[in-house]
DNA sequence: TCCAATATTATGC
DNA sequence: GCATAATATTGGA
């Protein structure tokens, strides 16, 4: 697996508070959950495209946070995973808003089907939550299973989107 | 190359 | 519910 070179970041405020995202050459790269660290990179110290990427990652995370289908998604670096965690993202983004998905199902997507502990893994690894919808990805029996960003994020996510309940 | 870890799942108690 | 075995993939020694 290749090294993930980061080319630049920039913070992205939102009611549940302040996202960094990571850009490299080919776009978004990386997400990460409040709190964040103390010092921050301000978006109109940006170059050009990365800044165009930063405008449209700030609305789409927005409207996925609401619990609504981001309308437009910057492009997306996925090249710091295997081949193996970039078909277990893509698989994620097919998921549609409202939906969820089980471990054993995203792996049967793959053509991995007995790949559950990996996707798992896959899931974890994902350098960009929400915007891809790894929250959106339960166990078996519709619970949920982890969240790298935090259990209370998946939890409060699925509950905007309506997909998911405590009762079950 | 081998070993341990994992955001799972099925089974048995 | 809880413990255990089986499974695929990854990362480090």
């Amino acid at each position: 697996m290749r090294k993930s070179q980061v080319e630049l970041q920039a913070t992205i405020e939102t009611p549940d508070g302040t996202f960094l995202a990571r850009y490299s050459e080919r776009g978004l790269c990386g997400l990460a959950f409040p709190p964040l660290p103390h010092r921050k990179t301000v978006s109109s110290a940006l170059p050009e495209p990365a800044r165009e990427w930063h405008r449209i990652t700030s609305e789409a995370l927005g409207r996925a946070l609401r619990g609504e289908e981001p309308k437009r998604l910057p492009p997306l670096d996925l090249s710091a995973g295997t081949e193996f965690q970039q078909q277990v993202w893509q698989a994620l983004r097919k998921i549609r808003c409202g939906n969820t998905c089980s471990y054993g199902e995203v792996a049967g997507r793959i053509g991995r089907a007995k790949a559950i502990r990996a996707v798992g893994g896959a899931c974890g690894a994902n350098p960009i939550p929400v915007l891809v919808p790894c929250h959106r990805v339960l166990a078996a029996n519709k619970r949920l299973g982890g969240f790298s960003g935090g259990l209370d994020w998946k939890r409060k996510l699925l509950s905007r989107e309506q997909s998911w309940t405590e009762e079950g």
